[in-house]
DNA sequence: TTAAATGCAAACGCTTTGCAATTGA
DNA sequence: TCAATTGCAAAGCGTTTGCATTTAA
């Protein structure tokens, strides 16, 4: 079910501010965050406010139709929910983001699971380090 | 070696304000944030001033001597580097945090550098999710 | 019709910066 | 001595909030 429909399911008013984040959330397929948003809300409708678009996003991740991620640049990024889970290696150098697949985390959700009864949150974990190319510069 | 000798051997002077953030950081055992170290410092020499604890803590963290968390409450955490690497598990409802140890995640390093090239910097992870109790609550 | 949502402006909390004064080596 | 370091005040940045106005249902 779409995004728009949960909302109205949910007793939510289906503003164009709101259309218009959901738009920008779904344009891109990496993460994007509030201030990205605002541009191409902005770019459609020039009263745009960026709270809005903080209070739209704080609703969306409540209802779990967004999650967010912090790559480590001081601004939180947001993702649909409906694009599936990844994860982000994220060179400590250069910025480089290399996405990982999910499963790669599977093991390590069941032993958090089973040995310390810790159910991790696992949709977009975000691990820094070193890339290929700046291990071999170093 | 002591970070106070590690200082003094690149060249930096050892003064007595960056004498008290070592001593912060080296009085608790869990992460702790600059407006803590301040407080800490503040409460030894009143004039201590916070842009100065930021940039002790920018120093050590280049000489490799403290590191970062961000344990999802909006202000960075630090610790030293000395006291060794482990990791939290962070409740996303009740905000308790749950230390693992580092073992837990070389077979992850294992497979991130073997099959990504990437060397991840497993220091301080956190993983976000749900904690016994709050899963039981749910 | 009316509670929910928006726009605006201002505040917030953490962190950074410019600059003159101080100080460790 | 003198470059490195500090204190201070102010700014920067992403995010949140109070409140009057607008609007979807």
């Amino acid at each position: 079910m779409s995004c728009s429909k949960i909302l109205q399911e949910k007793g939510y008013r289906l503003t164009p501010q709101r259309i218009m984040v959901l738009d920008a959330l779904h344009s891109v397929d990496q993460h994007i965050s509030a201030e990205e948003i605002f541009e191409k809300v902005r770019a459609r409708y020039s009263y745009a406010n960026i709270s809005t678009i903080y209070r739209t996003l704080e609703l969306l991740k409540e209802l779990g139709l967004v999650s967010e991620i912090d790559l480590g640049d001081g601004r939180i990024r947001y993702h649909s929910a409906e694009k599936g889970h990844h994860h982000h290696l994220i060179c400590s150098k250069c910025g480089n983001v290399i996405d990982l697949e999910e499963h790669i985390l599977f093991p390590l959700k069941e032993i958090l699971l089973n040995d310390y009864e810790f159910e991790a949150d696992l949709k977009h974990l975000a691990i820094f380090g070193l890339c290929e190319n700046c291990r071999n510069v170093k």
